[in-house]
DNA sequence: GTCTATAACCGGATAGAC
DNA sequence: GTCTATCCGGTTATAGAC
């Protein structure tokens, strides 16, 4: 680690970031070039695998950059909201940290990271993920004896898809009726908090049986 | 439209729609290409480009072919349910025509479709969406008279959300720990339902406000 | 560290024979 | 309707001068 790698925001490896993550973020990874980023970025081409090897670890470094302090945020929060958090708490912990990111193209770069299901696994899930879950699951599992761990696993999925269809959409949801023109993010995140306080809430011993039609 | 359109699943045109369609479920559009479509179907590559005029033509005509029936059978079930039909029928609606899809490849293809930022407000919400969310959206109104527009609206993505991501991620899912290792379609669609049921019944008048940490 | 130039390849689309 | 052959543009990645 030289010098250069945490230099100010000027620094031809974090203008590539920059530029990368606005650009996949709105067009998707595999529809940007490096030269569609270069050219964003205003560096040359070959400065992209001087510096990352890849368009590959490329993206890694972007997942990296965002997802790293995400799960430290996450932990931090679930942590200071003391030994048995309160429901409220831990869904709060789990959303606000995504949510309520300043950097305004972080957001659909992450939903576009946690929304494809090639990245998802490997590369998103189990290096920055499984462990925050694992510690959400267990703060779940004190404020909500009753559910099952099939239950928990599931209803933590919910909650992460309704989040993330959120943020992969951040762009499109403004311009669609019924929304409210704007997408202010306190009061979106209070109205998500609601639901899904809600939803994992809900009794599970009364499954829902379907009948035709 | 001549007599082939229609004709049995052994077309060149239907092996092109089947193989595409697994194709670009698992790996995504531009990650799969015309080549690889016409090996895994056993056609020409040119055919491709005969039967259909360009890949991006291609792309629509799956996802027409998927969203439309889809599209029936959700207003088929509202319809169905009454004039005033309970919440949980509502849910049931929106959600069984997909979850309940027989054809295993056809759930990752939709997963694609409506998690795809780029291609959703053109070419999948307005010409096969709008017009069903706002015959739900109307139905939710009458269910629960005490919601605002606006609060509907993000209800309703909460819950396309979640059931986007399970979709989406369908082929993943059940690889994590604690999901109970199987994905039982019936008892995901009776857990999703509870769980979205009582999102929806949340009162929204407790706005719940945010703390520093 | 940064540039130019280029290698080596793969993509979608099409022309034209059959 | 189906095939072969090909065009042509764009892609990542790298070699080598500065």
């Amino acid at each position: 680690m030289t010098a250069s790698s945490q230099e100010v925001p000027t620094g031809t490896k974090t203008k590539i970031l920059n530029a990368a993550e606005k650009l996949f973020g709105q067009h998707g990874f595999d529809a940007t070039s490096l030269r569609d980023i270069t050219a964003e970025a205003g560096v040359n081409l070959a400065a992209v695998n001087y510096h990352f090897q890849s368009k590959e670890s490329l993206i890694d470094a972007l997942i990296d950059r965002r997802l790293g302090p995400i799960k430290q945020k996450r932990l931090q929060m679930l942590e200071a909201a003391g030994p048995a958090p309160a429901l409220e708490q831990i869904v709060e912990a789990f959303l606000a940290p995504i949510l309520d990111h300043d950097l305004p193209t972080a957001v659909p770069l992450i939903g576009r990271v946690l929304s494809n299901p090639s990245l998802f696994l490997e590369r998103v899930y189990k290096p920055h993920l499984g462990e925050t879950v694992a510690r959400f699951s267990e703060a779940l599992e004190k404020a909500l004896p009753g559910l099952s761990t099939e239950e928990r696993f599931w209803r933590v999925h919910f909650m992460a898809g309704a989040m993330t269809h959120i943020l992969a959409l951040s762009g499109v949801l403004p311009l669609m009726e019924g929304s409210g023109g704007t997408l202010d993010r306190a009061t979106l995140m209070a109205r998500m908090v609601t639901f899904l306080v809600a939803g994992f809430r809900a009794s599970a011993d009364s499954p829902h049986i379907l009948e035709k039609c």
